[in-house]
DNA sequence: CGAAATACGTCAACATGGCTGACGCAAATA
DNA sequence: TATTTGCGTCAGCCATGTTGACGTATTTCG
């Protein structure tokens, strides 16, 4: 990060030169190839319970923040409630997912993984978990450090408060 | 990359360490968001041509590799051929692509963008420009190394060859 | 307190972009 | 010459996104 300010201070025959449509189509390629090959890695542990990727993206966000209201699980898929409606019954018809009445506000339904859903994130967690982990050992801790900066950078900024507190203290 | 070796020489303690669930997590997350949020980025203009995110994955590759037989983009996409067919046909009614026969196998049907198709390839690929080139600019060039050091690593190994020679020379 | 806004659910219809299976044809290759 | 390869196509299905319209319980605000 501190990499930014003393390449970027004021230098702009420096910065044009990095900033190269190759470099930008390979960052392009290299994120499509690499977000498709890992959500890949968890389709077949999905397909053998009969769900697919959009029940998995629910499943991940329910695990990683528990209690979490239907209306903040919404703005983190950015889909349409009724888009979601459906996935959210397929999980909870399964056993996987349960809700509970708000106590602060009665009017929210608070989403929580069943042992057994949780069980089945922590399978398709790990099926990520080791593509990842291979890159990352493969990389070195420091390239980590830019992957994360550089994926960082392509989200708006309005949008990394949301992130940020989906991560904050873990 | 050098960096892989020098933190990873038989240090299986600061490895275990370095692999925590956290930033496994964390890494998943940014790649979805950061993913998601590029790719939306043409959305607007591709709705403004009646055209799709899969019309879009064409003419990318079709842009970026002239006169590739339709066997590589399958290969490139990892869809069939039905669904590509009728990609495909959508874009060459619309006079964005033509195909031409095969110098050297005259069964391959080699793909080209014409100039509409060039054009509009072009106009998707600023928008994407703008966000690829303003997270390098932040995260600098030391954090873009390490970005496609770890979605290369995403990567199955058998797969590289054909996205190095996507990217070769260019 | 009563009106308005909010959080959520639901019905219905439709679009996009994947999939499988089955066939056909022209051209290259064994 | 027989087989394989590259490509196209018809037909139907599935997963997952969309819009639009309503309904209900709860909270918040004037």
């Amino acid at each position: 990060m501190a990499d930014a300010n003393i390449l970027n201070a004021g230098n702009t025959a420096a910065s044009a030169q990095f900033l190269r449509e190759a470099e930008i189509r390979r960052g392009i390629e290299l994120l499509y190839f690499g977000y498709t090959n890992m959500v890949r890695g968890a389709d077949g542990l999905l397909d053998s319970h009969g769900l697919g990727r959009a029940h998995h993206r629910a499943l991940y966000f329910i695990a990683r923040r528990p209690a979490m209201p239907v209306g903040d699980l919404l703005a983190l898929l950015n889909i349409t409630k009724q888009s979601l409606s459906r996935v959210l019954a397929d999980l909870q018809t399964r056993g996987l997912v349960i809700q509970a009445v708000g106590q602060r506000d009665r009017r929210q339904r608070l989403l929580e993984l069943t042992p057994e859903g949780a069980a089945l994130e922590a399978a398709l967690f790990e099926e990520l978990r080791t593509g990842m982990a291979g890159a990352y050992a493969q990389a070195g801790q420091n390239a980590v450090t830019g992957f994360w900066a550089v994926l960082t950078g392509l989200i708006p900024a309005v949008d990394r408060p949301m992130i940020q507190e989906l991560q904050a203290g873990l």
